[in-house]
DNA sequence: ACGCCTTTGAAGCAA
DNA sequence: TTGCTTCAAAGGCGT
């Protein structure tokens, strides 16, 4: 059986390389290229190579809406690649690749939910208000993409939904036991319990 | 340095 | 089944 390990983050490429079964041009490499160290049979591979690992982008998302014109330098994926070092809860994951073979993948990074049709609409078309300029904070462009997006017409909103609905295919293949609560209280504080946006609770 | 804001949708959980 | 909560992205802003 093929072992593959790898410290830090592994792409959908090396994946791709190791199993032949998804497409290298879907994805980006997500990996540092110090960090890298996979191992197929007890044999280490060399470094990757500086253009893949120059990229990272999520790895979930297809290259159609995650090319590196949608993915700015302050893009997380980047800082998380810059800012890396081993953590002590660093552990193994085990995922299955094709025919039976399965993966095994140390990593510390944290597996992201996957995103959902409208967030996949926000990060492509963030960077379009941006440059109209009307708006420079987040919520306020994410106000005007939340109308905007009620302003599509249904065609249009489905070809979101249908890639947001490939990438949970995509995110429930590479990580099976994967479950969104495993992110449940990750971040540092709870929001506010203040009732607010569409959950106002009735008194 | 870090949480809040703000949006929609998916998922989890309690009742 | 229903209703609520949390998290996903983003980055300026406030504490």
């Amino acid at each position: 059986m093929e072992r593959l390990s790898c410290r830090g983050v592994m792409g959908l490429s090396d994946l791709h390389h190791r199993c032949g079964k998804l497409q290298a041009s879907d994805w980006c490499l997500l990996s540092q290229k110090q960090d890298l160290n996979v191992t197929i049979g007890g044999q280490t591979n060399a470094p990757q190579d500086e253009a893949s690992a120059a990229l990272s982008v999520h790895p979930l998302v297809p290259l159609l809406l995650y090319s590196d014109r949608h993915v700015p330098p302050s893009s997380p994926y980047i800082q998380s690649i810059t800012s890396y070092a081993p953590q002590p809860d660093m552990h193994f994951k085990t995922y299955p690749c094709h025919h039976g073979n399965r993966i095994t993948c140390r990593t510390s990074v944290q597996v992201k939910k996957p995103l959902n049709a409208f967030m996949l609409y926000m990060k492509e078309m963030r960077h379009k208000v941006l440059q109209e300029g009307r708006e420079r904070e987040s919520a306020a462009i994410n106000r005007v993409l939340g109308r905007r997006w009620h302003a599509l017409s249904h065609c249009e909103q489905s070809k979101y939904y249908d890639l947001a609905q490939k990438e949970r295919r995509l995110h429930m293949q590479l990580y099976p036991g994967w479950s969104a609560r495993d992110n449940y209280g990750k971040r540092k504080k709870r929001r506010s319990q203040k009732p607010k946006g569409k959950y106002v609770r009735l008194a």
